[in-house]
DNA sequence: GTTCTTGCAAAATATTTGCAAGACG
DNA sequence: CGTCTTGCAAATATTTTGCAAGAAC
């Protein structure tokens, strides 16, 4: 599937700004953030790629990682993802080189919670060092 | 153990503001950010509880929290966490109150990782509406 | 007196919004 | 035209640092 017809999927019009974004998440093997993306699409508005970002969460084609480092990361929810409720998301943070990847999708047995606890995601971040930087 | 000691115990100098943020963390049952922080001790500068939070996180009496809330928080290590390398630290983040607690340690059998990657935490945030919201 | 801690101010970093111009249909 | 998108500027929120005064030993 191109990447026009990934947008219209999911009811976003695809813009320019839109489908550069879309390139660039695509094209990287992490997760990237505002800054990372600003900086890979220099000539596209910061306030601009915000939006497109918060746009794509919406539709649930991206989600966002909290990994610690202080700033927001963003990520493709492709085939093994279904950014769904009930969904879980792994990913490993290295406290080297700050990168983030995602983990191939593998079940964990939840945890056990208090009674009346109502769980709609699951979110882990593995921190360590990544193999480029060991 | 008194507050003081538990701080001796961590090499850290009892100072008055440093009583006031410890005595904070153990009555409240849930994680709290530095803004929080400033509001209960609306007496003690925000920079001196923020350098107060980093010198126990360093000392591993507190663990921060990256819940997805756009805020830190910080919680405290106590007898159930030992803050160690291999350590793993679970929460649970209300999306409607926002609040976030830490759970009972338990284990989750880790995740298959790439080769050559390290990993020295592990931190697992559920999200979902707790029993106070459902 | 030397070292550590604190408060105030301000810097640095991140995220988010208002608004007007432009693109698209 | 009407709606949606974009860029620029600026507001807001959050985290962090410099520095001088004060406290502790």
């Amino acid at each position: 599937m191109n990447e026009e017809n990934i947008l219209k999927d999911r009811k976003i019009k695809p813009t320019a700004v839109r489908l550069l974004v879309l390139r660039e998440l695509m094209e990287i093997d992490k997760a990237v953030s505002l800054k990372d993306l600003e900086q890979l699409l220099a000539h596209s508005d910061k306030s601009t790629i915000f939006r497109t970002l918060k746009t794509f969460e919406q539709q649930k084609l991206i989600h966002s990682i909290a990994d610690g480092s202080g700033v927001t990361k963003y990520a493709l929810c492709l085939e093994s993802c279904e950014c769904a409720p009930q969904d879980q998301h792994f990913h490993f943070h290295c406290i080297s080189c700050e990168a983030t990847f995602c983990l191939p999708k593998q079940s964990i047995p939840l945890v056990q919670l208090p009674p009346s606890f109502t769980i709609t995601q699951a979110n882990l971040v593995l921190k360590g060092v990544c193999a480029n930087c060991n």
